[in-house]
DNA sequence: TTGAACGCTACGAATTTCGTAACTCAACTT
DNA sequence: AAGTTGAGTTACGAAATTCGTAGCGTTCAA
């Protein structure tokens, strides 16, 4: 993770569809090394993942969720990313302990997430935030 | 957006590097349709963005904006989204006004962040949660 | 029935990605 | 100092993907 690394990340962070001889022109360099670089980002997993960053008329929403204390919530977590609707699960400082980041086809669909995070056992409360609107940095 | 669009959106979200002619093998149908498709949502603004989902080892965090009564919000939004590390701004209901998703090299440039965001006009207060850990859906 | 609009298919051309071999340069060994 | 190793870079032809575009089929309205 050098200066390289960081510039062709942010180069795909804006569009992952750039073409490496594009990336290559870019930050000076070849096709190969841009090549190289972004299969070795991959493989070491700074590189999670190839996406699309979607804005659907869903419904888009944070459900801050609270657990018991000392619960392990490692097994909820990797359960919780599985579900349908959600886009990212975070495990985070403060009040809450997770927060799921979910895009829903309507207001329903969220509903029966809830409910569905509110069934754990180990979950004590949950706070939904609908995001009203969004913006990509 | 019918089910074949949504069906496209799917399997982009997994890996948006999948090739057209992948994507028409796995829905049954040709690559121009595929391309088609997608063009038409890329156009329509449903995808918005083609990225990569990192793990940097950086310091993530949501920073939570409070910000005055009757202010509209709009400016402030679309200014924040051009700040380095943020990648999302969203507007969301529930006691904070804006929820800021970062992604910054270390806490003082987190701190810096979070500095610059007090220092405008309409921000009555922040609140800043680490995320220690993610997982995509 | 006709014609227009729309989405899907087909196919050759242009572009990109991929596999691989050679090269460079710094660090380490003898 | 000369030789060796290894990671990173460059180069180039082959394979795969994307792109431009023309044609086909279906639906809907006149």
């Amino acid at each position: 993770m050098d200066e390289l690394d960081r510039e062709i990340l942010e180069i795909l962070r804006r569009d992952a569809r750039t073409p490496y001889t594009e990336i290559a022109k870019e930050v000076g360099t070849s096709e190969g090394t841009i090549r190289n670089r972004v299969e070795g980002m991959v493989e070491s997993g700074v590189i999670e993942r190839f996406t699309v960053a979607t804005r659907t008329g869903n419904v888009k929403a944070m459900v801050e969720i609270t657990v018991d204390v000392n619960v392990h919530t490692g097994g909820l977590t990797e359960q919780m990313a599985e579900w349908e609707q959600v886009d990212f699960v975070w495990q985070v400082s403060g009040d809450e302990d997770i927060v799921l980041v979910v895009d829903t086809t309507d207001t329903r669909s969220l509903n029966e997430l809830i409910a569905r995070a509110r069934e754990m056992d180990d979950v004590v409360s949950t706070t939904t935030r609908l995001i009203l609107d969004e913006w990509l940095g």
